[in-house]
DNA sequence: CTGAAAGCGCTAACAG
DNA sequence: CTGTTAGCGCTTTCAG
């Protein structure tokens, strides 16, 4: 139907090849205002025949407005934060809305890279994930009058609105439940990454938690890189090895706690009887193992769905500009190995 | 330092805050054409104190480039898209281009909304994961005058370049090596995709080299939905319940490899000797399995690098705008569970 | 090295 | 219901 071409079709080569003005053209295209059936008919065929695909840079432009949501997260190889997304694009497929991903890889200096970045081409809001920020970010997340969202985690100081779970309280329910199960000797593995916030506050709320109830963390490794499943593998039996007395072992996240599992349940090991586990993410993908891991889910899905709703409402006429708060709640599942008491 | 304001700043904001034209002021942020180091200090520092970001949209709008590269791939929960995304930016990371992610949920009618969607933003280049596109879509990208590289699979007729392995070739090697090591009884287990062009493929050299080798698949099971492990674990005991005489399951994906493996070792099956299982893709998440399960890698890395250096490459001055074909070749690992012999 | 003028392709705001 | 007139914020081009 189309013909080669160096230059993308504009809105005046329909209106040409159909004979019908550009602002009408435009707003056939846009499914906005009146236009009789039939010069609409007549625009249609002629853009679909040309091949026509708008210019969404010149619409933006004239227009001021880009239905865009930049969200920022710091990977995309954790699992997690594949399921954010799809929340995300979940609750905007019914909107204008579209989101699009920026990838920082933890790294601050990136993040203000790729803020800047998606800033410049005036999106309609922000979803970001944490509260850690550079200043020169807050700054510019402030600046940019547009709503922002900052995701995952609630323990901190939001520039406008916050969505996720108490991290410290995910520790610091771990805990209890560790210490109400009767565990005493307790092993604790994780990232070796200063810049997981997320991370170091749970550690934080376990650790403060068990010292409340008189318990010492016994043994701690931390890892970095590597094939998570084997990582845990490898620190459980090393750990075992420095301390054997150990009878419980928290991770700081699901696949490393998979790697333990497969090798205490291997070595034939009392789980949860004589040693417990837990992880932290409540990860689908583990279901098949032998056990079921103990783990605390971070409520992934509803996070970007939540965060998705704001910024849809904020962007919808009469919005009032309020921040706000949004403290979901993780659920622990026990599994089998933690002990219920 | 920045003033809270409705209207984002404006290039005009910075001149007049700086005392230097529009024009130089541009210069100077795009570190365009010369400036004496004196005005370029007065306007990076008004830049700066104001907190501008520029409007790329205006910027776009005027120049008539976008550095955008459109990469259109089924699904991020897959673990390989991961992969291929970052070998894509980390060889866009040295250029100007930025790759901006769309999914289609494997749905052809999805893949052609996004494409439109992200044809409007008149990118650079598009890299396209699979050859099968509608009529719709591959007139779109033969139309949008920029490079597309078709990523994944060389098997079929790309619009522009291809980038990929032969998944047919990709089961035949499995198939040979299958007979090779004297496994007869042959199970096959995969998800029930009909719109997966690469496992069908995959399935189909799998199957007419076993044919040519006068063996026929003994059982097979398709899925779809729930956690891979666990399928895996399903159905392979099964199967196996069914046809209790097989000695070999081919898994189209290793996730349900892993199940199946998990299963046949507690079981305390006899692998490799008296049943064999191999799986496809090389996912290194799998490292710590209690057995290594033989795969076929994808080159999933490599083929995002090569797909973004071409892209980038045709983008520079006086490339040659010819199509290619580059076939990677999978590597296969037999891991613990296909007899070397 | 610096500035002035003229759009990029589309849409808001008015007229008819 | 349809058309006309101005820009949107930046960069290209051409003069100084």
């Amino acid at each position: 139907m189309q013909t080669r071409s160096k230059r993308p079709l504009t809105l005046r080569d329909v209106s040409e090849a159909s004979g019908v003005s550009e602002m009408t053209v435009s707003r056939v295209l846009r499914k906005k205002g009146d236009v009789s059936a039939a010069t609409r008919e007549k625009v249609q065929e002629a853009a679909r025949r040309l091949g026509y695909v708008p210019n969404k840079i010149a619409g933006a432009l004239a227009s001021q407005r880009v239905n865009l949501v930049a969200v920022i997260i710091p990977s995309l190889g954790n699992m997690v934060f594949p399921e954010v997304l799809s929340g995300i694009s979940e609750e905007l497929e019914g909107t204008e809305l579209q989101p699009v991903v920026g990838v920082t890889d933890y790294q601050p200096e990136k993040e203000e890279k790729v803020l800047f970045e998606m800033l410049s081409w005036r999106p309609s809001g922000v979803i970001i994930a944490g509260l850690e920020h550079s200043d020169a970010s807050r700054a510019m997340l402030k600046q940019a009058g547009i709503p922002v969202v900052e995701i995952m985690d609630t323990d901190g100081e939001a520039v406008d609105t916050s969505v996720g779970i108490s991290h410290r309280r995910a520790g610091r329910i771990m805990a209890e439940e560790i210490l109400k199960a009767g565990y005493k000797r307790i092993g604790f593995m994780g990232t070796k990454m200063p810049l997981d916030h997320r991370a170091r506050k749970r550690f934080e709320g376990f650790t403060q938690t068990l010292a409340k109830g008189g318990v010492e963390i016994a043994d701690q490794e931390f890892y970095s890189g590597g094939s998570a499943l084997a990582k845990g593998r490898e620190m459980t039996a090393a750990m075992l090895r420095r301390t054997p007395d150990l009878d419980f072992l928290y991770y700081s996240n699901d696949m490393i706690g998979a790697g333990g599992l497969l090798y205490l349940h291997e070595k034939g090991a009392d789980i949860p009887a004589k040693i417990g586990l837990a992880g932290f993410n409540g990860v689908e993908l583990l279901d098949g193992l032998p056990l079921q891991l103990a783990t605390m889910d971070a409520c992934r899905r509803e996070i970007g769905q939540t965060a998705a709703r704001i910024i849809a409402a904020r962007n919808a006429e009469g919005a009032s500009d309020e921040g706000q708060v949004v403290e979901l709640s993780p659920t622990l599942s026990f599994g089998d190995t933690l002990r219920t008491n």
